[in-house]
DNA sequence: ACCACCGGTCGGCCATGCCGACCCCACCTG
DNA sequence: CAGGTGGGGTCGGCATGGCCGACCGGTGGT
């Protein structure tokens, strides 16, 4: 495969560098942050900006991420088709579970959320919708761990890192769990990611049988767990929806 | 001002172009869709395609908006002040009036909506962050004509696109509207985009006065109106809400 | 008043990316 | 099955487009 266009990724280290760092840059910090000379960042950050990729704040002179990429994220799930055949069965599965349900694909080294149901009460809740979770400490991480040997490649070696006590950080002991999601069709994560949540997950295949997705249920460990474990009736649940939503992509063809 | 980086501008229109065909597109079809060579587009999409701007369907080899966008179009919203300042109170503000709340900000020729409170019952509602909305047809966008000059130059001269038969197509009227605007300090629309929803908007400003923004409350004209205009008490709801915003972003500096 | 550092510009050199011809494969089509 | 068509993808040579480092003008701190 021939090479790379430099500018474009460049740029793209660029855009990604904004995204990472909270507040806003200056044209230098993106310079040395990258190792370009001035001028260089500048002319990428300058047609960034004319295309509305980037915007600069007119006091400062600094730079920070444009609109243009929202709105290019929005084009992004409306043409995703797991996502617009999931969007149904997702709502079901929150009201019939009573939690928040995530749906999630491999993304670079985490599970990037393309669809996200509140959980059907009043409380106020974000939305999680474009943002990432850990492969390895969540249960639609390790679903896609089990099952898309891409996602394993990603992962490397570890140990990786512990948001919990109860987080798996060895390469040996998730592969372990990888095998008995693999034998038995589903994982969980109790409090591996965040203290007090636990979560479900099953895979999503598409019509050739690659996994795409997965479909994950979440929420408190006191209504999702039932004596240290997970209640099979969300089990259930969760893995009907995956099975609905791979029927409905076509997975039924075989 | 030197001029832009070719491919940076080159890989930006292919990202709009696949953007807005709903279907996946092939290598052909953008080469010719942008008077390229094939070859050309091919570097380009190679180069998005790894930095995961893109993705290509391993069957068809066909293209589309890649992950990765999404990703940083939350980052955008993350880092996004106005919006930040402004969740609170919009949440605030569909509570009070029971209707839908949307909060823009100008982009290109459109609204970009940033944020937007569901009505508050429990009929199902598709998000609409990061989706545009007609300048001309909308109270978002004529609060945004009314105060800002850069986008009332965006639009140019018109006639513009009748929605509904209420929708303003001419400049003499629209200019007219603005002025109005600007005397009573909020814009309405009233079925100009849909039949049947009307919407009131208030300015948002900065801490120097500058237009950023605009809050809007929309909703069925059954509720949203009483004898033809808009309930004044909902029009006093988003004007409160506008100038908390815009006290929060530091407007009260005189 | 000075200095340090900022964002921004400029011009020359040369690596870089552009182009058009070419390849291979899948799919029609007669 | 041969031939044709159009798909995505590759390659190499030419020249152009972009990179770099030196250079501005303004600003805020000392």
């Amino acid at each position: 495969m021939p090479g790379a266009i430099q500018s474009l990724s460049r740029a793209a280290a660029i855009l990604r560098l904004l995204a990472g760092g909270e507040r806003r840059l200056g044209l230098s910090e993106v310079a040395t942050g990258l190792g370009l000379a001035k001028g260089t960042a500048h002319g990428i950050l300058r047609t960034l900006q004319q295309e509305g990729f980037v915007e600069q704040d007119p006091d400062s002179g600094k730079y920070q991420l444009g609109a243009e990429l929202l709105r290019l994220g929005q084009s992004y799930l409306d043409v995703h088709e797991l996502r617009a055949r999931a969007l149904v069965w997702a709502d079901d599965l929150a009201r019939a579970a009573g939690e928040t349900v995530y749906l999630g694909v491999l993304h670079q080294r985490g599970v990037l959320v393309v669809h996200h149901v509140f959980r059907p009460d009043d409380t106020r809740q974000v939305l999680e919708v474009g943002s990432m979770q850990p492969l390895h400490a969540t249960a639609l991480g390790k679903v896609l761990l089990a099952y898309d040997p891409v996602a394993r490649g990603e992962l490397g070696d570890g140990p990786w890192e512990a948001f919990t006590p109860r987080t798996v950080t060895e390469p040996a002991a998730l592969d372990a769990q990888c095998a008995l999601v693999r034998e038995r069709g589903w994982a969980d994560a109790v409090e591996e990611t965040w203290e007090g949540v636990a979560s479900v997950a099953a895979l999503i295949q598409d019509r050739r049988r690659n996994p795409v997705g997965a479909v994950c249920v979440s929420g408190a460990v006191e209504t999702v767990c039932e004596g240290g474990a997970v209640r099979p009736s969300l089990v259930a649940s969760v893995r009907t929806a995956a099975r609905a939503i791979s029927r409905d992509l076509g997975a039924h063809r075989f």
